[in-house]
DNA sequence: AACCTGGTCAACCGCCAGAGT
DNA sequence: CACTCTGGCGGTTGACCAGGT
């Protein structure tokens, strides 16, 4: 029950990728996209399910992933995307261009849900702790199926966003609750969530943010798109400016409502320059910069509407970089193994 | 040096929903 | 309508590592 009958087979391999396996799939892929999943490991001749390679494909192999630590902007977004969509992590992680749901779900459960109770917030609930005494609030916060404020999009907004909790010196009050946009709450909700702006606002204000609120303008706003931490942001001409104010809301499918004009995230991230980071991070290398150029940066291979490359399915010009590709990935492994230095980490090819 | 402990993260598992037959 | 197949999702596991004792 449940099970995919590709599980059932023989002699599949489990557990971790080996660099050949990765190259198998990475050079299939690119060469004819994934197509069907489960004819992916019959077609790239991999001992593994569809499932499988499926995973490792979006969690590892994409070629617009952004490894490296998370910025504080980054974080403080998940923290508020949860506090909306609660265990969502695709939906959480569709707003974090190049991170995965399987990152952020980690990244919650190691760190931000940590910090969120040192600093006295349930993370399941981002509602204040109560006493430790009282309830056992935390405990309590472990048991994700329960229902909670934050996953129940029809519960009204009751709460400040835990991120003005946090270390955080911009707020990402760009985004309204799920409610107000795909609900029709009443008045009153709108309202709670308006006056949480308005507050968000004096203290990013009085913190005096010099990177302007996280999507705080759109090009239509005179603003410039800007790269920091590896986490695109909209530095507009009138920082102050809150998306309510403004009239820009951000949707749970991730586009951008500018009073009836609609942006995509690819629409957003169709510059090729707004790709680089700017920290310049070793850890925050992408695949694509990993192979030094044999494998184009995502951002050159979209397309006019901003498609990612991992859409793109047996384009001629993929189909030439195949040797390249492959030799670039021997060079940079056997570089990889001389100087044990990962540039993903220590669980890079482990 | 050996052991323990906690953190991190890749990968798997089980379930669900939608499409196709 | 029932069944199968497949993709996708969230929860969980276990290997690995670093730091402490």
């Amino acid at each position: 029950m449940g099970r995919h009958s590709c599980c059932y087979k023989q002699k599949l391999r489990k557990g971790l990728w080996s660099p050949e396996e990765d190259e198998k799939l990475l050079k299939h892929i690119t060469m004819y996209g994934h197509g069907c999943w489960s004819s992916v490991p019959k077609l790239a001749g991999l001992q593994r399910c569809g499932k499988s390679c499926r995973l490792r494909w979006i969690n590892y192999l994409r070629p617009d992933l952004k490894r490296g630590t998370f910025s504080e902007q980054e974080e403080n977004l998940i923290i508020e995307l949860h506090a909306v969509l609660g265990n969502r992590w695709s939906q959480i992680a569709a707003q974090l261009p190049g991170r995965t749901d399987n990152e952020i779900k980690n990244l919650w459960n190691s760190c931000i849900k940590k910090k969120l109770k040192q600093r006295g917030i349930d993370p399941v609930t981002h509602k204040p702790l109560l006493s430790e005494t009282e309830g056992g609030t935390a405990a309590a916060g472990e048991d994700h199926n329960k229902p909670t404020a934050a996953t129940n999009i029809n519960d009204k907004p009751k709460l400040l966003s835990p991120a003005s909790a946090m270390t955080t010196t911009c707020t990402t009050s760009y985004l309204p609750p799920l409610e107000l946009m795909n609900h029709n709450q009443s008045a009153p909700s709108a309202f709670l969530w308006f006056n949480s702006q308005q507050q968000q606002q004096q203290q990013q204000q009085e913190l005096n943010c010099n990177t302007g609120s996280f999507m705080s303008a759109t090009p239509s706003m005179g603003g410039t798109k800007s790269v920091m931490h590896g986490v695109q942001y909209w530095e507009g001409s009138h920082s102050s400016n809150s998306s309510a104010s403004s009239g820009i809301e951000l949707q749970s499918n991730g586009s951008l409502i500018e009073s009836g004009g609609i942006f995509s995230w690819s629409d957003l991230t169709s510059d090729s320059e707004a790709q680089i980071h700017l920290d310049g991070e070793p850890e925050d290398l992408k695949w694509s910069e990993y192979l030094q150029g044999s494998f184009p940066v995502s951002a050159a291979l979209r397309g006019h509407e901003g498609q990612p490359l991992f859409d793109i399915k047996a384009e001629n010009h993929l189909l030439a970089m195949d040797d390249g590709i492959s030799a670039s990935w021997h060079q940079n492994y056997q570089q990889e193994q001389q100087t044990s230095c990962h540039p993903y980490g220590k669980h890079f090819w482990r």
